[in-house]
DNA sequence: AGCACGCCGACT
DNA sequence: GTCGGCGTGCTC
C-alpha cells in the first residue's frame, strides 16, 4: 500500500430533518483536515436540497450502503466546531434516551441565528451570513497624538480626552454626554484623530451597571451545605445532590456560592430555574454576585442577542448561563457545576418537539461532564426522592427559613361544604376568607387569592335546557371573558366568539355563567370591599412586561389584594403578605393523571410559602370539599415527609413513577377512525416488540379526546427495567404512521393529558 | 419536514 | 392541449 494513495474518509453527519437517523458522506480529501466532529458542514439532501448539518464523527470506515448513494460533503462552514465535544456527546445521548431524532436534537443546541445563518449559506447568500453573525457596532479609539495642531471646538477637545481616559466606546456611548457625538467624530476621524472599528455588539449594555451586593453570612446549615459542594467542585467528584430546603431557607445563596467557586475554579456553571422565575429581580441577584460573568438566556431576547450569549459562552468569555429549560443547552466550557432551583417544577418539561425533561437531563450532562449538580426544591418530587434513596442524590437539608424571625405561615382549612359564602354571594369567596381579608386590610397587609382558572366563568349554561356551550374545534367548555370586551374564548385553541344571545339548541334566553375564573373574583371583590386596592394577575394580563409592573406595585404597596393563577405563586418575596387564600385546592385534584395529588401537594406547600416571609407571621387558608385528601391534610401540616412516604406507598401500590417507567404515545388525525385504527396498529407493534416485560395500557382517547379539530388517542407503555421499555419504543419510533396521522412519543411523561 | 415525481380536472 | 391539485415515496 502506497503512501501517496488517499485514505477515503466519511463522516456522519446530523441533519435537521425528524428522520431519526444522521446520514454519510464522503469527505473530500482537500477539506479532511477540517471536516471535525461538532462542526457544521454544507451537504446535498435529496434531489435538490442544500442543508446544514452538524458533523457527528468521522472515519475510515465506509458505510453499509451501495455506493452509488453516497455524496460527498460540499463545504465546511467552521474553523471550529460549533458544539464541543462535551456537548454534542450528551445530545447524542438525549437523542437516544427520549427516541429523538438526533437532527432535531441538535437543533436544540444550536441558536436560532445560527440556524438562519446556516439556510442563508445553505442559499449562498454570502451577504446575509456575515449580518446574520452577531450585530457589528463601531467602537470608537482616540490614536494618541501627543500635539494637536487643528483647530478643534472644545466638545471636541473634550470627547477626545474622554477617549483617551476611558479607552474604545461605542458612538451611542458618547452621546449620553455629547449630543453631536456622531458628527465630532466623524469630523476626528476625518483629521486622522480617532479610529473606527467594527466589533460584535457587547451581550448586554446594563453588564457593567451592577452593584455588587455583600455575601450575607451562612446560617449553618447553609455553611454546611456549600461546604459539602465546595468539597465536591474541588475534588472533581461526579456526584448529584438533593438540596431539601423549606420555602425561604436561602437555597439560592447556596447556588450563588457554588457558582462562584466554580468560577474560582476556572469552571462554568449552568443554573436553571422555572419558567415564571426567570424575573428581572432574580437576574439582579445573580448579576450583583456574579457581575458580568453570566449570560442570562430568556425569551424576551432578541435572536442576535442571543446569539451574542451564545458566541460569548461558545468562546468562554462568559461562563454561566442563567435560564429556563433551554439553558441546559448552553455551550458552556469545563462546565463544572449544574444548579436546578425548585425541581419539581412542571415548566422543565419540554411538552412539544424534542419532549425532554430538563432536569433529568441535567443529572445526565452534570455526569457525562464531570460535573457537580444540585438540584433544589422546598417539596422534592418523588422522583428525586427516590434517586436520593437508592443513593444517587445526596441529600442536603436546609431545615429553617434563613430569616429567623420568619416562621412558616399557620395553614388552615375551609371546607366549603360546611362554610357558605361570604358577602358577594361567590362560593369561592367564603365567609371565613372574607373575614380574613378584611382584617388583613385592616392592619395595612396584603393578600394573595390563588384560583387556577382565569377567565370570567368557566362555562356557560343554558338554564333551560342544561345545553353547555362547547368548543367547535376541542372537547372543552368555552370560558367566558369580560375584561377586554365579552368574549368566548377556548383555552386550548385560538376560538374566540360572541356572547350568544341564546341558547343554540333551545332558543331559551337564559343562559347561566356557571363557576368563577380570576376575573369574577376580581370583580366580585371589588364589590364587596370598595376601598381594597386590587389587581389580578394571569396569562391575560401579563402580556409581556406587566406582570412585572404589577408585582412591581404590590411589592411597592399599591396593591392590597392580589388575585391570580399560577403566576402569583411562585418565589416573589412579599414580605407584606400575610394573607395567602386557594380558593379551590380541588381543581388541581381533579386532573385525570396519576399525579395530581403530588401536584396539589407542591402547589399547596409552594403557595402557602408566600405568607409571611417578614416579621408578621402569615395565614393561609385552603378551601376545600375534601379536606381528608392525603395532598390537602400533609400541606396543612407543613408535613413534606410525611406526604412523601404516604404518596410513594400509593404509587407502589399501582405501579406508577418512580416504580416503573412510563412512556406515552399519542396519535391525533382530522379523522376519529383513522388516528384510533393507527393507534391500535403500533400498540400491537410495541406489545410485540418487548412481550414480557412491557404492558401496553390502552389505546384508549385522550382525556381531551379533540383538540384544535383533531382527534386524539394514546396507548401508555410501562416497565420497571430501561432496556425493554427502549427495545419496544424503537419499534414504535421505527413503524411508520399514516401520513395524514400524527404520532409523538413521550418518554417520562409529566402531562398525561 | 421538504421536495420531486406523477397522474387527474378547468383554464389561457 | 397545459397549469396545478395534492397523493406517494425518498432523502446518505
Amino acid at each position: 500500500m502506497s503512501a501517496s494513495e488517499a485514505i477515503v474518509q466519511y463522516a456522519r453527519v446530523a441533519i435537521p430533518v425528524p428522520l431519526g437517523q444522521a446520514f454519510s458522506y464522503i469527505v473530500p480529501p482537500e477539506v479532511a483536515g477540517d471536516v471535525r466532529r461538532g462542526a457544521r458542514v454544507l451537504v446535498g439532501f435529496g434531489k435538490s436540497r442544500r442543508v446544514l448539518g452538524v458533523v457527528i464523527d468521522v472515519g475510515t470506515e465506509a458505510p453499509d450502503l451501495p455506493r452509488s448513494k453516497l455524496k460527498p460533503l460540499l463545504a465546511v462552514v467552521d474553523p471550529e466546531p460549533v458544539l464541543e465535544d462535551e456537548l454534542l456527546g450528551f445530545l447524542q445521548e438525549l437523542a437516544r434516551y427520549y427516541v429523538a431524532p438526533i437532527g432535531a436534537v441538535i437543533e436544540l443546541a444550536l441558536p436560532a441565528v445560527e440556524r438562519t445563518a446556516a439556510e442563508a449559506l445553505a442559499k449562498r447568500e454570502a451577504f446575509a451570513v456575515k449580518n446574520a453573525l452577531g450585530r457589528m457596532v463601531l467602537n470608537v479609539s482616540a490614536v494618541p497624538t501627543i500635539t494637536v495642531s487643528e483647530k478643534l471646538s472644545e466638545q471636541a477637545r473634550a470627547l477626545r480626552s474622554h477617549l483617551l481616559a476611558h479607552g474604545p466606546v461605542t458612538i451611542p456611548e458618547l452621546g449620553k454626554t455629547w449630543r453631536s457625538a456622531r458628527s465630532i467624530v466623524k469630523r476626528l476621524q476625518g483629521l486622522g484623530l480617532v479610529t473606527l472599528e467594527r466589533v460584535e455588539e457587547r451581550p448586554d449594555p446594563f453588564f457593567a451597571k451592577v452593584v455588587r451586593d455583600i455575601p450575607p453570612e451562612l446560617t449553618p446549615p447553609q455553611a454546611e451545605a456549600v461546604a459539602r459542594l465546595i468539597f465536591a467542585l474541588e475534588a472533581r467528584e461526579k456526584q448529584s445532590f438533593l438540596l431539601d430546603g423549606v420555602t425561604a431557607s436561602g437555597k439560592t445563596e447556596v447556588y450563588l456560592r457554588a457558582v462562584e467557586r466554580a468560577l474560582q475554579l476556572g469552571r462554568g456553571a449552568i443554573v436553571l430555574v422555572p419558567e415564571i422565575a426567570l424575573t428581572p429581580q432574580l437576574v439582579t441577584r445573580f448579576r450583583a454576585r456574579l457581575g458580568d460573568r453570566i449570560a442570562v438566556l430568556h425569551s424576551g431576547l432578541t435572536d442576535s442577542n442571543r446569539h451574542a450569549m451564545w458566541r460569548a459562552l461558545r468562546r468562554a468569555e462568559l461562563k454561566v448561563a442563567v435560564g429556563a429549560r433551554s439553558a441546559l443547552f448552553a455551550p458552556v466550557h469545563d462546565l463544572g457545576l449544574i444548579c436546578v432551583d425548585e425541581e419539581h417544577d412542571g415548566s422543565f418539561k419540554q411538552e412539544e418537539g424534542v419532549r425532554y425533561h430538563a432536569r433529568d437531563m441535567a443529572l445526565l450532562r452534570a455526569h457525562r461532564a464531570g460535573a457537580v449538580c444540585v438540584l433544589g426544591s422546598a417539596t422534592p418530587s418523588l422522583a428525586s426522592v427516590a434517586l436520593a434513596r437508592s443513593g444517587r442524590l445526596e441529600i442536603l437539608k436546609l431545615p429553617a427559613r434563613a430569616h429567623a424571625t420568619a416562621v412558616l405561615p399557620n395553614v388552615e382549612i375551609v371546607d366549603l361544604r360546611q362554610i357558605g359564602p361570604g358577602p358577594g354571594g361567590d362560593r369561592l369567596l367564603s365567609l371565613t376568607l372574607f373575614r380574613a381579608l378584611q382584617e388583613t386590610l385592616k392592619r395595612r397587609q396584603q393578600a394573595i387569592l390563588f384560583l387556577n382558572r382565569r377567565g370570567f366563568s368557566p362555562s356557560l349554561i343554558c338554564g333551560s335546557c342544561g345545553h353547555l356551550v362547547r368548543c367547535p374545534n376541542c372537547s372543552v367548555s368555552l370560558t367566558l371573558h369580560r375584561s377586554r370586551g365579552v368574549s368566548l374564548q377556548c383555552h386550548y385553541c385560538d376560538y374566540s366568539t360572541a356572547l350568544p344571545e341564546q341558547c343554540t339548541e333551545c332558543k331559551a334566553m337564559r343562559l347561566v355563567e356557571e363557576g368563577s375564573g380570576t376575573e369574577r373574583i376580581e370583580s366580585t371583590l371589588q364589590q364587596v370591599l370598595p376601598a381594597a386596592r386590587i389587581a389580578r394577575l394571569d396569562r391575560d394580563v401579563a402580556a409581556g412586561a406587566k406582570s412585572e409592573a404589577v408585582l412591581d406595585r404590590m411589592r411597592a404597596g399599591g396593591i392590597d389584594i392580589l388575585v391570580g393563577t399560577q403566576m402569583v405563586t411562585k418565589g416573589h418575596d412579599l414580605p407584606n403578605v400575610t394573607l395567602v387564600g386557594v380558593l379551590n385546592a380541588d381543581s388541581a385534584l381533579s386532573m385525570p393523571d396519576f399525579r395530581a395529588s403530588e401536584r396539589t401537594f407542591h402547589l399547596l406547600v409552594q403557595v402557602a410559602g408566600r405568607a409571611g416571609r417578614g416579621d408578621t407571621p402569615g395565614r393561609v387558608l385552603i378551601q376545600t370539599r375534601q379536606p381528608k385528601h392525603p395532598a390537602i391534610a400533609y400541606a396543612l401540616r407543613h408535613d413534606v415527609p410525611g406526604f412523601i412516604e404516604q404518596e410513594l406507598g400509593d404509587r407502589e401500590e399501582l405501579r406508577f413513577p418512580p416504580f416503573s417507567r412510563l412512556a406515552l404515545i399519542r396519535f391525533d388525525a382530522l379523522e376519529e377512525a383513522r388516528a384510533l385504527a393507527e393507534c391500535e396498529r403500533i400498540a400491537i407493534i410495541a406489545r410485540n416488540a418487548a412481550p414480557a416485560l412491557v404492558e401496553v395500557l390502552g389505546p384508549t382517547p385522550a382525556p381531551l379526546a379533540r383538540l384544535r379539530n383533531r382527534y386524539r388517542f394514546r396507548f401508555v407503555l410501562r416497565a420497571v427495567e430501561r432496556k425493554p421499555l427502549r427495545d419496544a419504543l424503537l419499534a414504535v419510533a421505527r413503524a411508520s404512521v399514516h401520513r395524514l396521522v400524527r404520532m409523538a412519543i413521550d418518554v417520562d411523561p409529566v402531562n398525561m393529558l
